[in-house]
DNA sequence: TGCCAGGCCCTCTTTAGGGCCTT
């Protein structure tokens, strides 16, 4: 797969529309198979954290105040991220805090997001659930550190994500999945996946390795 | 006082309701 970015964010609440602020964010690049490089950082958004939040994420108000600004953060990541189609756990979610930070700087998202949890929902639907944390544990994904922290749960969605590309080939054929055609198959009908796929023309037959 | 997210997806559906998922 062409180099993707991973992010995760952690707020205070559930909607910016609502008020609520990113608290720290991690980017995770991916490309081969393997993880290429990394950013994560708090930020103070000059907010408060509510206490369930608190004990949700362990990201008490000290630590986004001992943080640098939310606009310096998110700079940075806008800069890391560039322009590398980006990936997330329910993306509607994440998606939003990235716009809505973004936007405060006079900044724009610049690529789509595909969504990790639209996809295993689609590839992997026999998973009892599709919170990140569970189809960690039906996939066997080795941890990364504990859940509800910004870069352990990046990480665990780029493993994820490369999980879901094995199963691709595995189950359907399809080999070197774009960005493009996980957007394809995040939104195609659950009953119609197989022939959408078995239609592609990406499709290509397990290869046979010729000795030289 | 009472309200307070929103997109996806399933079903006892489409003139709707409710669970899932993110913090």
């Amino acid at each position: 797969m062409e180099r993707v970015v991973v992010i995760d964010f952690e707020t205070t609440g559930l909607s910016p529309a609502q008020g609520d602020r990113a608290t720290e964010i991690a980017a995770v690049i991916v490309h081969n198979g393997s993880v290429l490089d990394r950013y994560q950082s708090l930020m103070n958004a000059g907010v408060s954290i509510p206490s369930h939040i608190q004990n949700l994420t362990g990201i008490s108000s000290a630590m986004v105040r001992a943080a640098p600004s939310a606009a310096r953060v998110m700079r940075e990541v806008f800069e890391f991220v560039g322009d590398l189609p980006l990936v997330a756990h329910n993306a509607s979610f994440d998606s939003k805090f990235w716009d809505a930070e973004l936007e405060r700087l006079g900044l724009h998202r610049r690529q789509a997001f595909a969504c990790s949890m639209l996809l295993s929902r689609r590839i992997l639907p026999q998973a009892p659930s599709h919170k990140l944390e569970a189809l960690a544990e039906f996939a066997g994904l080795p941890s990364k550190g504990r859940f509800h922290r910004a870069l352990a749960d990046a990480e665990m969605a780029a493993s994820l994500l490369l999980r879901l590309e094995e199963e691709l080939g595995r189950q359907f054929g399809v080999h070197d999945v774009s960005h493009a055609l996980l957007r394809r198959i995040q939104k195609a009908p659950k009953q119609e996946l197989r022939r959408i796929l078995d239609e592609l023309p990406e499709r290509t037959p397990p290869t046979i390795m010729s000795a030289r």
